[in-house]
DNA sequence: ATAATATATTGTAATATTGCAATATAATAA
DNA sequence: TTATTATATTGCAATATTACAATATATTAT
């Protein structure tokens, strides 16, 4: 009871669903825009960025890199991280593929 | 604490998570599987197609509807739900908006 | 070495989500 | 009307997520 019934769908669902409630916190959603918006990144630019405390943000960038959206770097004291093209490349084609599917249908 | 500080974001990301978040779910993924591979769809079949109690699938088809990701118009005794292309477009809007972006950087 | 700075981890409280039994609603069939 | 069938709602237990203070780690500067 409560508890998700993962193991009943198919690892592509599952895939699926983990990419996107990666997506599916504001606070995330504003890493990526202030990424798309900067060549390079350090951190703090986004503990600054962002109104919430550094633990928190410094946990909304796990959740991002668990699910490989964004990549970390080491850079000296600071860490780099930067969009992941290969898995937001991931998203397009999935809707792309949805929409060529809906096109040959009636509803 | 606990309590996601939406409001300190914009309503467009604040919208966007929204959406994710429906699709956040194994069996949400699954429903809109299946509803692509046929063309019209009663409830009780969806019912019957997931692993999981009626009141479940009625709650997630709710969540679904409720994000306009799908639309049902009442068939005599059942239900008949379908995809929305509206919402669906704006997902592909959105990964191509990002694309685009990603192709003018460096890392 | 010691201090300063940047980021991560841990622990925990508040809240949200998931799943389902029980029940309600609403339409058709007998 | 009464049964049957299809779907929705309610209530609740189990679990997951969110936020952050406190603390840890790790790198550079002095």
């Amino acid at each position: 009871m409560g508890v998700s019934k993962t193991e009943q769908f198919t690892d592509n669902q599952n895939d699926l669903a983990i990419l996107f409630k990666a997506l599916s916190h504001p606070a995330r959603i504003a890493i990526i825009e202030y990424l798309l918006t900067i060549d390079t990144c350090i951190c703090s630019d986004i503990v600054n960025h962002l109104p919430l405390a550094q633990p928190t943000v410094s946990q909304h960038l796990r959740e991002l890199k668990n699910a490989k959206i964004i990549q970390g770097s080491i850079e000296g004291t600071a860490i780099c991280y930067c969009l992941n093209s290969k898995t937001l490349n991931k998203f397009e084609n999935y809707f792309q593929l949805i929409k060529n599917k809906l096109e040959l249908k009636c509803c």
